[in-house]
DNA sequence: TTATATATTGAACATTGTTCATTTTTGTGT
DNA sequence: ACACAAAAATGAACAATGTTCAATATATAA
């Protein structure tokens, strides 16, 4: 018969949390290239070899240190949608929302997708389900401005305008090409949805 | 007074060049991650230390491999400019171009974009100018669609459009999102380049 | 309290990119 | 042809890194 374990299992947890956080805020401050396991197990007083009784490796911290991301991006995603009802306004903001969301947290956000599992491993399960929160406030705008879509376009369709406006401000943000000043990125993105929408609409007849 | 040095000069180009082949060759069938200076060499034919006489360091070496595929993308995307004159079918044909070259060069063509210089080091001018083939093909269809646009506006949205396109294959071909098939992917690809020109067209009146 | 299961520790290991003293090769002047 | 200087090639050694594991410490159960 098991019982609740307390001592135990509440240090483990701690410990777990300290070298989660310990992780993200290093992510934050260097960028996860700068993410080193010594600096982790140090910020969270621990040893070395603490990081492999918690977490399986370093890939897997940083899973769940993208999960925290991906939830918070998620939520101020879904903030936006509640606040605007109107379906052409509402895409519009979600994406000036990401823009603004990327440029604010810009080492955790680039960490989601400059990630990589080490060879042959595939990302599980669980995070992989978590990066719906990326297209899920698309689908319902477009579905009201088109209403004959059924449900498979209409999530072909979110994918492509998530991943179009995060093309956008993907490249916009990388040291390779040039950077141009905020304002005006959002300006442009916010345009060019514009466009997205009203091409939209016309071919809906 | 210096004539031109040929024994030298010949086969510190011949291990240049071997070198950039087998990095090259070792990115094209193992992806950048799986790049090892040992690989490099060992099958280069010269020692360990020989990878840094012939060029600064690995990161340069990437870059010199990256300089052959965009040259490389940048002919393709060239030929199909060259082949279709009507501006909307030449943007598809671009586009389409594009997941095509991403899909027959999987590798090559995602050290473009995974490839980062060490931390505090900037990409070097004449690698970022090679960049401009990514969207140097794109301004003259719009320009021809829309001859209102000055140069800025021109350049903005070439890059828009580009970054648009990279997003929507850059995310399908990525692991971390379901896989689509390739024929479909064209489908949507094509059908979103669509919307985006009948907008661009439609708020030009 | 004692015994067992579990967790923590940090030294040791394996794998990297990079350096550099040594050796080999190439160019030049006599 | 020979000797000397300059350049390049070599690969052992180094430093940085993620990961493992035998030893130690801690927590739970009897």
């Amino acid at each position: 018969m098991k019982k609740e374990p307390t001592k135990r299992e509440l240090k483990k947890q701690e410990l777990k949390e300290k070298l989660l956080q310990a992780a993200r805020n290093r992510i934050k401050d260097n960028g996860l290239s700068g993410l080193r396991a010594r600096d982790i197990t140090s910020d969270a007083g621990c040893a070395l070899g603490g990081l492999y009784t918690a977490y399986e490796d370093i890939d897997n911290l940083v899973l769940h240190v993208n999960s925290i991301t991906l939830n918070a991006l998620g939520a101020e995603l879904k903030a936006i949608a509640e606040a605007e009802r109107a379906p052409v306004k509402r895409l519009i903001k979600l994406a000036s929302g990401y823009l603004k969301f990327a440029c604010d947290n810009h080492n955790l956000w680039s960490a989601l997708f400059d990630h990589r599992m080490p060879d042959g491993v595939d990302v599980p399960e669980w995070h992989l389900m978590e990066h719906a929160v990326l297209f899920e406030q698309i689908a319902m705008p477009l579905a009201e401005l088109n209403p004959k879509l059924d449900r498979d376009e209409l999530a072909t369709l979110s994918r492509s305008m998530f991943a179009a406006v995060h093309g956008i401000v993907s490249i916009s943000l990388q040291d390779r090409f040039i950077a141009v000043p905020r304002a005006q990125l959002d300006k442009q993105l916010t345009q060019f949805v514009e466009f997205l929408i009203k091409g939209f609409e016309a071919s809906n007849k």
